[in-house]
DNA sequence: ATAGCGATGTTCT
DNA sequence: GAACATCGCTATA
């Protein structure tokens, strides 16, 4: 099994695939919230067309620059929040989107958050909402601080796809998603 | 189950 | 101004 700190230093490939199945935990406002990883996709630097580093680095993008580890979170159309892992060696901006997990641990505050009892974490904003990161988080690291990854990857096949909502760089297939060999999942209609 | 559409604000051209 | 790594509501089946 591979350390997650090395995990996060390598290609963000690699890293996207590495983290289905771990879970995702996040301590904000005192509170224990958990998902399992359950879809991620990868997104490159410069080179990679529908990255948001593709165009170097601005004010937006300047944590995917950071070390790996660190929280890249940004807001989506205006309303919802995105988060992402920070991949690869400090400067060379990647990043794993995360896209979807199955409710793991505390799912009344995470009802609360989402302020209903259905699709919880089952999408980019809904995740980041029912986990309660928000902006203020961007920048910071999950090795030592209020959101972490924590277990081992996961059991189960992966199934990869085209990435889902962009435009350009369609073709590759760096989405990933952890198909349970378990039980269904509680929380997540695609796979 | 799936399709269409408006909301909303930051980033980039 | 246009584009945007989305979501939830509504309508139709």
């Amino acid at each position: 099994m591979i350390p997650l700190r090395s995990l996060l230093s390598g290609p963000v490939v690699t890293a996207a695939r590495g983290l289905l199945g771990r879970l995702l935990v996040s301590d904000v406002g005192g509170v224990r919230t958990a998902v399992i990883l359950t879809e991620v996709e990868a997104y490159g630097g410069v080179d990679d067309e529908a990255s948001h580093a593709h165009r170097g680095r601005s004010m937006r993008n300047a944590s995917m620059f950071g070390a790996p580890g660190t929280l890249y979170v940004y807001r989506s159309y205006g309303v919802h929040w995105c988060v992402n892992l920070v991949c690869g060696p400090t400067g060379t901006p990647s990043a794993v989107l995360v896209r979807g997990g199955e409710a793991h641990s505390g799912i009344v505050e995470m009802e609360r958050r989402r302020a209903r009892v259905d699709h919880l974490c089952d999408g980019p904003g809904k995740l980041a909402q029912a986990l309660g990161i928000t902006g203020e988080l961007d920048g910071s690291s999950i090795l030592d601080g209020v959101i972490r990854v924590e277990g081992p990857s996961g059991v189960g096949k992966i199934r990869s796809s085209p990435r889902v909502g962009i435009t350009r760089a369609t073709s590759l297939p760096w989405r990933f998603v952890l198909v349970s060999e378990r039980m269904g999942p509680v929380d997540n209609p695609r796979a």
